[in-house]
DNA sequence: AAGATTGTTGCTTA
DNA sequence: TTAAGCAACAATCT
């Protein structure tokens, strides 16, 4: 599940990667995973170079130039993956059809979950892989971009992300904080996984009503927010199923989780049963001890 | 073998 | 007009 630090990770890794090599060819297997006609896709795409890569929340914004961006949304199970060449098993073909675990993270590729490939002119290759296929790439337009962009709400770790701002955005709200953080056109980048964390962090409880949380605790969750984000981005994300970085690599912050898919295994700070439910449809840690 | 897994959109309802 | 809540989407694992 990428969120803000994996696809910051991401974005990165094909900063450094990626920019200024111009696109030799594109192909694509999956006529739903791009957003447009994909003959036109692949043909507008040869020849043209990203001139930077932008985030806004868990979205990856590729620039053509002042007028066009590549738009790539992972969502659950996607993957951007850059190498240098097709890794073929010895004796083998390269295409595994048969799903397993190293194709989803760490394995040959392309694999069956391959979706789009980037190649450029120097034969590095940038892969597009989505086990779900919810994930998309996307041409777009400047006023579509602006529109998109309208579309988020507060960024962390950018000059936005003030404690005023934060604030006065959460208590508006009737629903409970965790889906207040997880509302990307309130606050935008955070999912599942640094929800249940920051909340934990901060002592709050998830189910809490946001308009009944108090200052100093959204105080407490602003803060946890900016420090667990940034120990994340710099931990390299989190692991928890599908999520690998550009080079297939696991990130390190699954080692730091503290209650997210820890539901019935003791409190790392008192020891008392992390408490899960489920809210707003999505599965939810907490220590009843710790948070109020 | 049903249920859980989650990011986002779009619909319905209040 | 806006917010809240929920179904839908997709494939795989337990």
């Amino acid at each position: 599940m990428p969120e803000l630090p994996e696809v910051e990770t991401i974005r990165r890794d094909l900063v450094g990667a990626t920019i200024n090599k111009e696109i030799e060819k594109v192909a694509v297997f999956n006529d739903k995973i791009v957003r447009n006609d994909n003959e036109s896709f692949s043909l507008y795409l040869k020849g043209k170079k990203f001139e930077s890569i932008e985030r806004i929340g868990k979205l990856l914004i590729f620039k053509i130039d002042s007028k066009n961006f590549l738009l790539v949304h992972l969502k659950m199970t996607g993957q951007l993956i850059y190498q240098k060449k097709d890794k073929i098993l010895a004796g083998g073909h390269s295409l595994s059809q048969k799903g397993s675990v190293m194709d989803r993270v760490g394995g040959r590729l392309p694999n069956k979950y391959t979706h789009v490939i980037i190649t450029f002119k120097d034969k590095t290759k940038l892969y597009f892989n989505d086990l779900r296929r919810f994930g998309y790439l996307e041409l777009v337009g400047g006023k579509d971009l602006k529109k998109i962009k309208e579309r988020f709400g507060i960024e962390p770790l950018t000059d936005n992300f003030v404690l005023h701002e934060f604030d006065s955005r959460i208590r508006k709200r009737k629903t409970y904080i965790k889906n207040v953080l997880l509302n990307q056109r309130i606050i935008a980048g955070i999912g599942n996984i640094y929800a249940d964390e920051i909340l934990f962090a901060s002592g709050v409880r998830p189910n809490r009503r946001a308009n009944k949380v108090q200052k100093s605790e959204i105080e407490k969750i602003f803060n946890q927010a900016n420090i667990i984000l940034d120990k994340a981005i710099e931990a390299r994300g989190t692991t928890f199923s599908d999520y690998v970085d550009t080079k297939g690599k696991k990130g390190g912050y699954v080692n730091f989780l503290k209650v997210y898919g820890r539901g019935g295994k003791e409190c790392l700070k008192c020891s008392t049963e992390i408490t899960k439910i489920k809210l707003a449809g999505r599965g939810t840690h907490y220590c009843k001890k710790c948070q109020k």
